[in-house]
DNA sequence: TGTACATCAGTGAACGCGCGTTCACTGATGTAC
DNA sequence: TGTACATCAGTGAACGCGCGTTCACTGATGTAC
């Protein structure tokens, strides 16, 4: 199927497709940008009026592909089961999305945690570890967390999470039963709140970590406009 | 400083060594096979007398670099203060060294957690998902985690673990104070198990995870000879 | 509605590169007698 | 202790490859008048 059109139209849209494809059928490194220009049918250097770089294109597939997964956790908390009135039920299915995000897509999943942190003056939304914060402040406000445990209760959850992924989709961890990580992300989601919960030390003032999410908004001074502030 | 005989003595380490040090200083991706054998003062040829391939040495860099950790997490347990008698001493003590030995060793810990699953057929002693379990049942013994709760709870710790040590070497979390991330690691650790301790639900029954070195010992039966089972 | 022209988004050839791996070879080592 | 010889562990040249990126170019598009 050639293209009709010297013009692609979206030729920006298509080689992330492309990219994004071959990710899952060659792995997150097994491809080039060489390729992705082949297979949607233009030069290989046609890819550079759209991406500085072969670095930029990933980037900017990863980021696509983050937002997409804020869609899909934001749709699995509101799908979440309310009856019974427990307030843990949208954590427990943002969890799951997450981990069955990751293992069925294991490839695409892989290129996202590597590429590391979002270009800070990118805009990804909905941000997963927005969502994720989002929800630990309904729950917080639903009384499941304490005022004093909420802050930072989101890395302890997000690793928690993203550990489970990891392992998965990297198979350091295994399983036969495609239930068993449904029920360990159950398991993990309600010992981490429960424990924190009853948390002794209140963890206000401890030195903080910082997503690369937050460090973006956090640098943006209230007013100003988005700078390169944070590159080299 | 040229290498004074023919025959190297042991090229083997001497090419593991070359290989880490090259994830070091270009990350674990950056360096080549003809690179970690021109370091070594030997030409690229004679790296394939030690190793089938250039992945074959990554595995086996990666199993090296993993038995030094079980070691160290060993030691870290052991030098866990014990006063006070705070039996979860020894778990913070044990997840402070995994994520220390991930953030101030990046490079060499992405190469271990992307190389995946240990090959079957090899023996990574001490293994850390062993070190882990052995101080899960340690502190179950000491009452600190009921029977119900203690099978698979290690999936849980580790996750949790794995997690924060993945986000913090990926850049996807950040850290101005070196202490935060200690602290997390013991919020964690502490919220992790309380939360498992007063677990409503026995986890007995449920479609289980296995931890790829598991499946290793697993997979063999008593008496057999080692076998590339599970190999294609 | 027609035309001139700037700009945009492609082409295709080339550059320069290092890579993993194979192969026939040879120097060094160790062992049996 | 000496020697023949198998084996081990190197060499060095070559194969075949695809890669990211640059460059001068040209066809298509859209806009001002």
């Amino acid at each position: 199927m050639a293209r009709e059109r010297y013009h692609h139209g979206d030729l920006r849209t298509a080689l992330l497709d492309a990219a994004e494809a071959l990710v899952r059928e060659r792995g997150a490194d097994g491809w080039s940008l060489r390729e992705a220009s082949a297979r949607t049918g233009v030069s290989p250097s046609a890819a550079y009026h759209h991406f500085a770089s072969r670095d930029a294109l990933v980037h900017a597939l990863s980021e696509r592909v983050l937002a997409r997964l804020g869609d899909r956790l934001i749709h699995a908390c509101a799908a979440a089961p309310s009856q019974g009135a427990d307030p843990l039920q949208r954590l427990i299915a943002l969890g799951r999305s997450y981990i069955r995000w990751a293992v069925e897509d294991p490839a695409v999943a892989r290129l996202v945690f590597r590429a590391g942190a979002t270009d800070p003056d990118s805009v990804v939304t909905p941000h997963p570890h927005e969502v994720l914060g989002a929800e630990l402040d309904r729950f917080a406000a639903a009384g499941g967390l304490s005022a004093a445990a909420r802050p930072g209760a989101e890395f302890t959850v997000w690793a928690a999470l993203h550990g489970l992924a990891v392992l998965l989709v990297d198979g350091l961890v295994h399983t036969d039963d495609e239930r068993a990580a449904d029920l360990q992300v159950e398991r993990l989601v309600r010992a981490v709140l429960a424990g924190l919960t009853q948390e002794e030390t209140p963890s206000a003032g401890w030195p903080a970590l910082r997503s690369a999410h937050t460090r973006r908004l956090a640098g943006r001074q209230p007013g100003s406009e988005p700078t390169t502030r944070g590159k080299r």
